[in-house]
DNA sequence: CGATGAACTCAACGGTAGATGAATTCTCGC
DNA sequence: GCGAGAATTCATCTACCGTTGAGTTCATCG
């Protein structure tokens, strides 16, 4: 970290991609709000002005942070596809197996900060309505009157693992094999999807 | 909210008491990172510098709103004590329930403030080893060996409950009757802790 | 090679946060 | 009714933060 003089640098280097990167661990660790624009500017190693010459505001900065160039719904389609009473468990592995990529660092960097700011919360909550759970109902062709629940209480279950496995830590969820996971997790979501569901039938206990 | 005039107040009020609800509510709504002190003392109609005069330091106002004449301890016996066939059921009752107590009000805090911030992750994750999955294995008789895994995977679907209904409050989840949440979400956390899991044997799928 | 613009840093502004210490007003026991 | 101490506020310090504008160095194209 030796004393870097002014004006541009000498080869070409993708210096923005370089920040993204370093927002977006930043973001996934400590979400929206305790990151500040000055630690993503050390950990890229750069002044704090250029992060504001490339992405201007650092709202701007997140959105770029989710900005990915795979798609999620992509995962969630292949997850769908195949034998439906199956279904729970592709999803929980597709999750589990997504964490470690970006998209994953994406999501954590998305919860995190929903969990504490309100705006980045409407955000989330769009996202998991328009893009993953009309997805999912529309392709799984669930009953329309069903579906809101069925598909809350899907995000409730994976929302509980990536919080308990991934933002804190909670042993022994946190270091256990994947396919532990699948196979304790994946019939909760079977069942939260296709399951016989008292509460979705209006029948009260 | 006139303008106040400075030195003690005329009359004998619990200003400390005032203090701590406000505090209370703020760090459940969002967060400890972002509560200010000064906010706090605005909602109790109080000078910030009084809010250290009582409290010290934020993290000692933290502590002092966690520290709450009931001990949430007590509903957990409440909820194992009966037939274990419907724990699951009663445990998730007894959680929905006290949801809307200052216990709840402080597990709130507690949990949006763990997710954002290191030292209160750990704070949150001893209170939930020690105090909760601890007594809840010793009531329930769970074998040693799958234990671990069985109480962190109530942790996840509880947790998961706690995000999605209290603090991202997604739809209809979060305005659903407390009975359908609870036939819906009951039988997962009984299968968590009784039922086959092919994880906890060491089995592989 | 010269110029234009992109990449990059410096220094600073205005805002807000947690914390502190002195000053003011009240209560209560003697 | 007076004095000690508790309750309360005021003004202020230091430390960051996001953001801005001006200045410096390089790459590229004519």
């Amino acid at each position: 970290m030796m004393a870097r003089r002014t004006g541009r640098r000498p080869g070409r280097q993708d210096t923005r991609a370089t920040i993204v990167k370093a927002a977006r661990t930043a973001f996934a660790d400590r979400g929206f709000d305790a990151t500040t624009i000055r630690q993503v500017a050390a950990a890229a190693d750069v002044d704090p002005a250029l992060v504001h010459h490339y992405f201007g505001t650092k709202n701007d900065l997140f959105l770029a942070v989710l900005d990915l160039p795979v798609d999620p719904a992509a995962l969630l389609e292949e997850a769908v596809a195949g034998d439906p009473a199956q279904v729970g468990t592709r999803l929980v592995r597709a999750f589990v197996t997504a964490w470690d990529s970006p998209v994953g660092t994406a999501g954590a960097a998305l919860l995190r900060s929903a969990v504490g700011n309100t705006t980045v919360a409407r955000l989330f909550r769009d996202l998991v309505y328009g893009r993953i759970a009309a997805r999912l109902v529309r392709r799984l062709g669930l009953p329309p009157q069903e579906a809101p629940l069925r598909t809350a209480l899907v995000a409730s279950q994976i929302a509980g693992l990536a919080t308990t496995r991934y933002l804190l830590a909670m042993e022994p969820l946190a270091s256990a094999p994947p396919e532990v996971v699948v196979a304790a997790v994946g019939p909760t979501v079977q069942r939260y999807l296709f399951g016989d569901l008292p509460a979705v039938t209006g029948e009260q206990v």
